[in-house]
DNA sequence: TAAGTTTCTGAAAGCCCTTCCATGGAACCC
DNA sequence: GGGTTCCATGGAAGGGCTTTCAGAAACTTA
């Protein structure tokens, strides 16, 4: 590692290190000449500053750091490229911390409480637990928080409320009645919102809601977003011999990729005998043609980092919570299209 | 953000900060009674280590970065996660740059070169610039590559030879005779040497072959690592009217994902009218049931990192470069399987 | 008990930057 | 021309830690 510091530039440029120091940072205040001298030393040294000497100074590290439910959902895969590119131009770096359980959350937010290490933390999905709100709060430390929510601190939302209702309002316009639900796991809080406003949507218009034909997963992991699970319920689902309803409102694509899986083994047509309408427009909700809600996962990463930033620059403004509005992606899985599932014959 | 730092601490437990630092840091020069004292006080005052004053006075940053195709292909993702798991549990921080492009790389990589801001560089699948591999390697700068080569280097791949042979042989030993090859572009590396040796095997087995069945992706994008780049390669196939041969192997999951719909389109069914071997098996593959060469995406991230490591503490240990040896995953799509194409009917 | 060891400890130096402050010279004023 | 203002400039201080070094303390040994 090559080690030139401005003390050599400013040794071979015959100037303070004051003075390095001011032009590399673009003050203003140094002559042309000066500027030029300095600034030819520093290419012909080929300097590099040091980053962690310039944060301790600055005491600004220009790093950021997102908490994620990793690998186990597409969703926030996408959702990260907005934030790391916005990042990136702006000269931030992104560290990020993929949690599998809530010790990890918890590993990594003691982390990121590090002083120093960042100037920021994005919590994404995940419940954010009362200690560290706590902590966080008192000690002014900028989190924003994506996709979950705590009173305290700035938060990115989408409504799932709105996103159930237009969902449930698709498939009740293409004449359905009998519509059922493949949920997600309770705990989590979408999965609730979605509910609720997919049986008050059956209730405002006048169909009552059938508990037998709403399927909450009980899986843990990922909090049943899951193809798996998705696949789990539809099974149980068809097992239950019920009369199966013509239409299905899933939590998410991902589910709906396994329900259309539990269906295609049972010979059950998508969308002639079964439509699905399913939530969140990842990559592979096009490769599956899945009428979808979907979320501006660009631009939610995108406004989480811009609120980063504004929440850096002014710890004591007002918290916001932003709520973006799902639209609806009419796709193949619903019927409303001529052509079939990319998925099925 | 609370600014306990090592003097608050030497202060209340009348000691020095030598102490308090030798405390923190596990030295055994420390009498217990001291070290109880030091402890105490530190719990108390809720003391956190100011990460940049660390960094720059071991001078180690305890934090890698990566650059990766990010967001293209979901082979990356996966291999992260043995990056990331194994950095954490070692109290290693990663930092992600995705790189769009071959500019982006050179950013990515000279933002890397500042002094101190991490300890090594992990750069995947992509080709490395030869003027920097001048400066990391002049300047002794950790740098691990993995699904990509340069002599000067560490390097993690996939034996892309192997693989290829593997797959072609299985295609021979399901009796196949005319095959053909869904290939990327060539301009990637991987994508010459699998074309390489599939051509090879065959000849090697007697049989002739055919350069009209060979499709070279003349797509730029990820190198034609994509389902766009599979799909229309496919069509093109069947649009030029000839015979289409009997089984294909693709070079990539995702591309033979983008070959299935151009086939369904034409109503040709796999596995049994053409049969298919991909490569890479990505997550995606399962779901796709696609017989394909799986590579050890979880074993080769764990391994840079052990790899990078052991070059940060030998900066002039030798280079090593590991080929892994992909193996064959046969699920439905080569026909070798009773059960159907779980996409299709 | 004095000298010699060993162990522990405090303080200073150093890591590399930014920023503040004092300085000196140029430019400006009457 | 003497005094003032302005501004580029050099250098010290400071950011919070690790580590070295020398001295103090504790313990041996003769």
């Amino acid at each position: 590692m090559l080690a030139v510091t401005i003390y050599d530039i400013a040794r071979e440029a015959n100037v303070g290190i004051g003075t390095v120091s001011r032009v590399l940072n673009n003050s203003p205040k140094v002559t042309t000449q000066t500027r030029d001298r300095v600034v030819t030393v520093a290419k012909r040294l080929n300097y590099q500053p040091h980053a962690y000497a310039q944060a301790l100074a600055r005491k600004r590290s220009n790093t950021l750091c997102a908490i994620i439910p990793f690998f186990t959902n597409y969703f926030f895969i996408e959702v990260l490229q907005g934030v790391q590119e916005t990042l990136t131009s702006l000269g931030y770096d992104l560290i990020i911390h993929g949690a599998n359980s809530k010790d990890q959350v918890e590993e990594y937010l003691i982390r990121s409480m590090r002083k120093g290490r960042v100037d920021g933390t994005l919590l994404f999905s995940l419940e954010l637990p009362e200690r560290f709100a706590d902590e966080f709060s008192e000690n002014k430390m900028p989190l924003v928080l994506v996709d979950t929510f705590h009173p305290k601190f700035d938060s990115i939302r989408v409504d799932n409320a709105t996103g159930a209702k237009i969902a449930t309002e698709h498939l009740l316009s293409l004449g359905h009645t009998n519509i059922g639900m493949i949920n997600a796991n309770l705990k989590s809080a979408p999965a609730r919102e979605r509910l609720m406003n997919f049986k008050q949507t059956l209730t405002e218009n006048g169909i009552a809601v059938n508990e037998e034909n709403i399927i909450n997963s009980s899986e843990t992991r990922n909090d049943g977003f899951s193809r798996e699970s998705g696949y789990h319920s539809m099974k149980e689902c068809i097992a239950s011999g019920k009369k199966l309803p013509t239409a299905f409102f899933v939590s998410s694509d991902i589910q709906a990729i396994g329900v259309l899986a539990a269906l295609r083994e049972n010979s059950i047509r998508v969308p002639e005998d079964v439509a699905i309408v399913s939530f969140d427009d990842v990559e592979l909700a096009k490769i599956f043609d899945l009428t979808t809600m979907s979320q501006p996962m660009f631009n939610m990463g995108e406004l989480a980092v811009k609120k980063m930033l504004e929440r850096i620059e002014h710890p004591d403004a007002l918290v916001t919570s932003v709520n973006f509005k799902p639209t609806l992606v009419v796709r193949a899985s619903c019927g409303a299209n001529k052509k079939y599932v990319f998925h099925q014959q």
